[in-house]
DNA sequence: CTTTATTTTGCAAATCATTTGCAAGTTAAC
DNA sequence: GTTAACTTGCAAATGATTTGCAAAATAAAG
C-alpha cells in the first residue's frame, strides 16, 4: 500500500480520536477543500482490508477506529439518543465461540440499546 | 396501534421466518403488487416502537424479528461472507452494565466477524 | 533525475437503504 | 353510516456509500 499525504491525512485524524470516526466526521475535520468524500471511504475501506482499523456499525453508518486502540462500544439511549462509551469484556465469550462453532473470531461489534441514567429519572 | 391486512402482512412473515428479516427481504416475499416498500418500512419502523420487534443492524442494513422469538446474533465470516448465527449469553455482561452505568438495556446488537470453520482449513 | 508503469485521487453520477410529503384509502368509534 | 384519525401508495428526497473515468501522484527502473 502506497503511502500517500491523504492517508496519512485519514490515519492522523483517526490516531488522535477519542471515539471511531466516520467517514463524514473525517470529512468535517479535513474540510472539502483537503480531501474529496469519496477518497476518505476509499481509504478507510482499504484501512480495513489491510486490518489497520476496525469498523463498527451504528444505525447505518460505519465508523472505523484504529486497530491498536482498545475498542469501542457504544450504549444508545432511545429516549434522548446519546450514545456512551463502555468498557466491554467479552473475551470468554469469544473464546467459548471459537471452542464450540471452530470459527475464528477477528472483530467484534457490540452495541447496546436502552434507557440511560439520567433519562430514567 | 390500528390491525391492518398490510401489518398483518409483515407481522406473518416475521413469525414464519428463522432469521431476521430486512425490509427489502419481506419485499421480496410479497411481490410488489401487494405491498409498498415504505409501508414496510414504517410497519417495521412502528413494530419497533412499539417493542413487537427488535432489530440488528449488518453491515448498513437493519434486519428485523420478532422480540418473542430467541434473539439472534451472527458470526459474518471475512473470506467467504457467509453468515452463521450463534448463541449468545450476554446477560451477566449486560448486568454488569446496569450496576456500573445505571443503564438500563433493552437490547443489543452484537455481531463476530473472522473466519469461519470452512475457511480456516 | 527523467521516464514509465502502477496506484491514487477528484469529480460527477450511480446505487442502496431509508425517509418523507401528500393525496387517496382504510379503520375505529360514535 | 358518518366522521375523525390513522395508514397506504406513489414519487421524489435524503443520507451513506460506491463507481467510472480521466488527471495527478508515487514508486520503480533506467
Amino acid at each position: 500500500m502506497k503511502l500517500t499525504s491523504k492517508r496519512q491525512l485519514v490515519y492522523d485524524i483517526l490516531k488522535k480520536a477519542k471515539k471511531p470516526q466516520s467517514a463524514d466526521d473525517i470529512y468535517h475535520v479535513l474540510g472539502e477543500s483537503t480531501i474529496n468524500l469519496s477518497t476518505i471511504y476509499r481509504t478507510l475501506e482499504r484501512f480495513h482490508q489491510d486490518a489497520l482499523v476496525s469498523r463498527n456499525y451504528l444505525e447505518n453508518t460505519a465508523y472505523y477506529f484504529l486497530n491498536h486502540d482498545d475498542h469501542h462500544h457504544f450504549m444508545v439511549c432511545d429516549v434522548c439518543h446519546k450514545r456512551f462509551e463502555f468498557d466491554c469484556h467479552v473475551d470468554t465469550l469469544i473464546e467459548e465461540i471459537k471452542q464450540k462453532y471452530g470459527f475464528d473470531v477477528l472483530h467484534h461489534d457490540l452495541n447496546l440499546y436502552g434507557t440511560c441514567k439520567d433519562c430514567r429519572s
